[in-house]
DNA sequence: GATTGGATCGCGGGGATGCTTT
DNA sequence: TCAAAGCATCCCCGCGATCCAA
């Protein structure tokens, strides 16, 4: 262990990027600089929310998919769970909301551990969600990801166009 | 001021990123709490450079092996990617000089086009190397890509210190 | 016999397809 | 019986260790 010392404003954006009480500086920062991969979203809005302290829906969303790590991902399970992480970053209340209400006729889609979902179902595949309290069920073509992601993004009641715009890319960069 | 603890890996990373002589750790971590942009590699050379203009040999080669694009990857092939990218950003006429004289008994390692590659052997699979007019063979085992990596920082004369822990670094992370 | 290099083929992940259930 | 929705088997493809050749 090391001990740095940090401008008290700093200090103050690192605490509230905390996600586990209790989660140390080091897990907090690597969390945070790795912001460069997938974590923009959150990032971005926390930086979006500071400066102009207005709340800019779906910011993190949309930066998401014209980010290159989005664009340049070619597996669609990949591209899921970023989106699925980004929606989390957006409203993790609502996103929370949005998760336990969705299901399949056997399988649940997300919890928040692997067990329920390994449990529901044969092969399910879970997968965690990047930065997140959250696993989804994986082992399902593109049509029903594409599904998962709409029931989301509707119960957490983001604007139809954003909505729009993000499946229709989903979609057509599953389909190639 | 504020104190906060973190671990030493952590420490030496954030050390590492040390932009001017006595940057205080608030500096370094804004700079790079920012940094939302990806291509890291490329990015971090020319910032260096343009802003020191002293010649801080291999920089980008050992930013590139703490960040998280690079750590998080679990494909050889793509470290072995990203890490001849990044000499080639580091300098692309040595780079050249190195990729010239390189190859087996059969086949040529690398090129600036796919087909010599596949012309001098079976199932050769070459990949273009990202941001780079090179090519690569990569149908053999991590043994084999550690060897092109070595010779090629051999020849553009990188610090013996910084060769090996590239390479220890790359071996590690392919046997797992 | 030992060493170096080539490339076959085994393994594992992704997700479309086809079967089952409602 | 037909249709629609959901599940999960199984095919395909990429990676790279292992084995074969030089």
């Amino acid at each position: 262990m090391k001990t740095i010392e940090i401008d008290d404003e700093l200090y103050h954006y690192i605490a509230s990027q905390t996600q586990h009480i209790g989660e140390s500086a080091s897990s907090i920062l690597r969390r945070l600089l790795k912001c460069e991969t997938t974590t923009v979203p959150s990032m971005v809005v926390a930086n979006v929310a500071s400066q102009t302290s207005i709340k800019l829906p779906a910011t993190s969303l949309l930066s998401l998919i014209h980010h290159s790590n989005y664009i340049d991902e070619k597996k669609t399970v990949n591209r899921f769970l970023m989106l699925l992480s980004a929606l989390y970053q957006e409203n993790s209340s609502r996103f929370s909301l949005a998760a336990t209400s969705l299901h399949g006729s056997k399988r649940r889609y997300l919890a928040t551990d692997e067990k329920s979902l390994i449990d529901t179902g044969n092969n399910t595949k879970p997968k965690a969600i990047p930065d997140t309290p959250y696993w989804v069920v994986t082992n399902n073509n593109s049509a029903r990801k594409s599904y998962i992601l709409k029931t989301i993004m509707d119960n957490m009641e983001l604007s139809p166009s954003i909505i729009t715009t993000v499946l229709d890319n989903f979609i057509a960069k599953a389909g190639e």
